[in-house]
RNA sequence: GCGUCGGUGGUAGAGCGGUCAAUUACAACAGACUGUAAAUCUGUCGCCUUCGGGCUACGAAGGUUCAAAUCCUUCCCGGCGCA
């Protein structure tokens, strides 16, 4: 059983600093969640994550159940043993791969989307890895084509072997370009997958070891968020209910802040919130504004593999000639084990070299980053100097050109 | 020296009379990535362009043809075989 203490809030706007007691450990928030979907930080060793001050790892159930298995991970302990990961954990429902294995299959679409997005016909695609119905969503696995069919109660029994402190309802992640009509039937359906992941949890875990999160969906729609806020956070008031809440599906980049205020707005004050999969820094600053003390997103560790590197100026590709011959480090201010040992012009002859430790020393690098500036972000709250530290960052950091 | 096979864009290597500025891969140059289908994906990659096209190109020089990277001749260079 979880529990949060709120320290300080900043006046004006919603943002808040506390900390979450698990059973592993506490978590100071607002905190950034480090993504380990298979049991593992690409690329990383869990000394390496530990270095980094992580404070917590999430996995994915989706994935941890189509390999190993859940139950190999049971008798490794839990997920966080198998990985040598100490500290507190979660793990996502697979509700995520509704979409990315849905209607994003395939497509170019993301969960992030351009204000331009446009409405499009959400009916299945052939192809796509996932069919949602009101029972649960049918998988076509992406290593074998073999089928499972995900509902609340079996994503709580997956769970339950993985063994994370917190863990999500079964949702569906929607996609940004889903019509009204389609948002709001999709919101009822993981209203219903909301309370029957409630039960199931309830019935596995009698000792109240792990602390389940409702996810609220919606879309980008004021009503059917503040619907999802309201009817998600009214199961949160007893002991049997909702330990925390994750907000996710589909924003535009203009309105992750906007949106999700809605939300936090309607949500009972005493529970921590998850923002799903969101972590670029600006996002970051505008959630935290907006209300929510935890975050994961698998950004940091991926743009690192693929060369794209945090710096306080915005990021910079160092795949990029003009670093072949750069001997200074990625940013000489930064304490990350890659900055004070190593080089741009090192890791630019690692990437175009093939080498794996180009995605390590990428990923200590980005993490270190984005953990270091959700941490400031917090000292920041308790010091009353957000406001001032958000205006500082921003004048500096140039975030990548969109569109 | 004779014979034989070959010389194609940064590299390897297709093409073997028109649909070829030339398949493909790699390299190079840039871009994207937000609950990980992702050590991935996309674009550019001879020069110029008012994006219609124009120009120069497939070892070199000639030639045949309406048309040549593709056929012929000579030369240069390389592999192999025989002397």
């Amino acid at each position: 059983m979880l529990k949060f203490s709120i320290h300080k809030k900043l006046d004006g706007t919603m943002a808040r600093a506390g900390e979450i007691e698990t059973k592993n450990g506490v978590i100071k928030t607002p905190a950034f969640v480090v993504v380990g979907t298979k049991a593992t930080v690409k690329s990383m060793t869990a000394e390496q994550i530990r270095s980094l001050n992580a404070q917590v790892v999430l996995a994915n159930t989706y994935h941890l159940y189509l390999q190993p298995g859940a139950d190999i991970v049971d008798q490794a302990g839990g997920f966080g043993k198998f990985m040598d990961w100490h500290g507190p954990t979660m793990t996502d429902s697979g509700g995520f791969q509704a979409f990315s294995l849905g209607a994003a299959f395939g497509n170019s679409v993301s969960k992030v989307a351009t204000s331009d997005v446009g409405v499009s016909d959400i009916s299945a695609v052939s192809g796509q890895l996932a069919k949602v119905t009101d029972e649960g969503v049918m998988f076509k696995s992406h290593l074998d084509g073999s089928k499972h069919l995900f509902t609340p109660e079996s994503s709580m029994e997956a769970q339950w072997k993985l063994g994370a402190d917190m863990i999500f309802a079964f949702d569906e992640c929607t996609s940004p370009t889903a019509p009204y009509e389609y948002q709001k039937k999709s919101l009822a359906r993981t209203y219903d997958w909301a309370k029957r992941s409630l039960a199931r949890h309830n019935e596995l875990d009698q000792n109240k070891e792990q602390s389940l999160f409702a996810v609220i969906q919606g879309g980008r729609f004021q009503d059917l968020r503040e619907e999802a806020a309201r009817s998600l956070g009214a199961l949160a008031q007893d002991s049997d209910g909702f330990d925390g809440f994750g907000i996710g599906g589909s924003f535009t980049k203009d309105d992750i802040g906007t949106a999700v205020g809605w939300v936090n707005a309607l949500l009972p004050e005493d529970k921590p919130r998850h923002l799903l999969g969101i972590g670029e820094p600006l996002d970051l600053f505008n959630a935290v504004e907006a209300g929510c003390d935890l975050f994961d997103c698998i950004a940091p560790t991926r743009m690192a593999r693929h060369g794209s590197l945090h710096t306080a100026d915005g990021r910079l590709n160092i795949k990029n000639s003009r670093f072949t011959t750069d001997f200074t480090p990625i940013e000489a201010s930064c304490q990350c084990y890659t900055c004070l040992h190593h080089t741009r012009a090192y890791l630019a002859h690692l990437f175009r070299a093939d080498e794996m430790t180009a995605a390590t020393l990428a990923s200590i690098h980005n993490l270190h980053f984005i953990l270091r500036l959700v941490e400031k972000i917090r000292e920041s709250i308790l010091d009353d100097t957000f406001h001032t530290y958000k205006k500082e960052f921003l004048a500096r950091y140039h975030p990548p050109k969109t569109s």
